[in-house]
DNA sequence: GGTTATTTTTGACCTTTGTCAAGGCGCAGG
DNA sequence: CCTGCGCCTTGACAAAGGTCAAAAATAACC
């Protein structure tokens, strides 16, 4: 079966599972899927009932949260490769946020229970997870610094330096992964704050924007712009997990 | 000595610890050391290298990053009870943050080879460890969920909630722990923007404010005030790790 | 008990971001 | 080539929060 083939691979190359045991990663195989979801398509709702991870094989995906009254925060935006879902472990097997494809995307989707039990049986395993979840709470950490000492027009700056090739020395071209809607609200503005930002950006660093490209001369015209209001020095590792 | 003996005693209750080893809690209280540590006193900085991690015996510990011009973000503030230091293991041995105590303190030191062995050693250790990583996880999503969806007042409403008895069902009398700036600069705000807001909130709410001591009638009041732009539920577990 | 610091509150004003409404642009489908 | 539908931008205005300066209230100290 072509679907499996493909699983493995991808599940193979996962930071996190390079620790796990062979048989564990045999039936982690058996039972993955993958799913087409259009743009739009709802994966899981926060607070259901959790008996699957999944894993972004392509496009993008929207974990976020809603109250009563209908407004939204988004928690973050994965690109391919980041594994969400996972955490429910923890939360009494329901899902700490909802998650919906933002572009059409491929998903693969995994069971829980498996993961649960390999985690408690496989100490590399855990200790794998451990190291992730450190990344990401310090990826949350700089977040939150970052909403209360950057302004708008600064995070935006930020924000595309993190998608440009952090080593690059000369010009760049960068291009936005998505609607420019969807950035704002991955950044925590509204959409016409966005766009008004991003002309004062651009005004601020002599960066060329069309569409949704956008050309530098080089990344520090961004750096000097945007990282004085953050603890820390550029090269931002600990980007990816 | 009489030093060990109370480092025996808050480790041993320490949820955390509670599946480690014999042979690790021994060696452990060995080489704990208690600090007297006062208002103002720095305990480490953002990228000092790390050997040691540390638990808030009593008092209140800041955990702040600070950028080159000098702004501020406070990360955290924990109470008596609460680890700090320790994700340092998976961050190069280095701080992610800097941290300082904001009321007169006792601090207990440990060093972090230790722990770093027995997490590698005993995966029930690792096990915990990743739960509570998991809770605080989940309490960053939540507060960068606050900081988009709430308001300054609404914030200062919901750090009331977590700070009464979440069970109490009529009258409460509420404590400031620490200087209002504080908490001002704990929920994202200036001290100006806490003053009003708090005083916004008394009006819309009823609650009685004189100096850091707040009575309200019932928990009822903020729940509605505040809970309503947010995600979760009222009685929002997970607060202490 | 008076005096000095420190913390908190207020007032006036400015900046940033949000909100609402109207256009414009670009692309897919006829 | 035209039309329609999203997406994005703009303008005008409102609201929230930040800033600076000064007064008021507390707490701390001789």
């Amino acid at each position: 079966m072509r679907e499996s083939e493909e699983c493995k691979k991808i599940l193979e190359n996962k930071a996190m599972f390079k620790m796990a045991s062979p048989e564990f990663m045999d039936k982690l195989v058996q039972s993955a899927h993958l799913h087409n979801a259009g743009k739009g398509k709802v994966l899981f709702i926060h607070q259901d009932t959790a008996d699957k991870f999944y894993i972004v094989v392509s496009g993008w995906v929207k974990l976020f949260r809603e109250t009563l009254d209908g407004a939204q925060a988004v928690v973050d935006i994965l690109p391919a490769g980041h594994i969400f879902g996972e955490t429910s472990i923890f939360e009494n097997d329901s899902y700490p946020y909802s998650a919906e494809a933002v572009e059409p995307s491929v998903i693969m989707s995994l069971p829980l229970s498996l993961l649960k039990q390999e985690i408690e049986d496989n100490p590399k395993l855990a200790l794998a997870m451990l190291s992730a979840m450190a990344r990401y709470r310090k990826q949350q950490d700089r977040e939150i610094e970052h909403r209360t000492l950057q302004n708008a027009s600064q995070r935006i700056g930020c924000f595309l330096l993190r998608l440009a090739d952090q080593e690059a020395t000369g010009p760049i071209t960068i291009h936005l992964p998505y609607d420019k809607t969807l950035v704002a609200s991955r950044l925590g503005m509204q959409p016409e704050t966005f766009s008004r930002a991003l002309g004062k950006l651009k005004d601020a660093t002599g960066i060329k924007v069309k569409g949704a490209t956008v050309e530098l001369k080089s990344l520090d015209q961004l750096i000097d712009y945007s990282c004085s209001a953050c603890s820390s020095e550029f090269p931002c590792h600990d980007l990816n997990a």
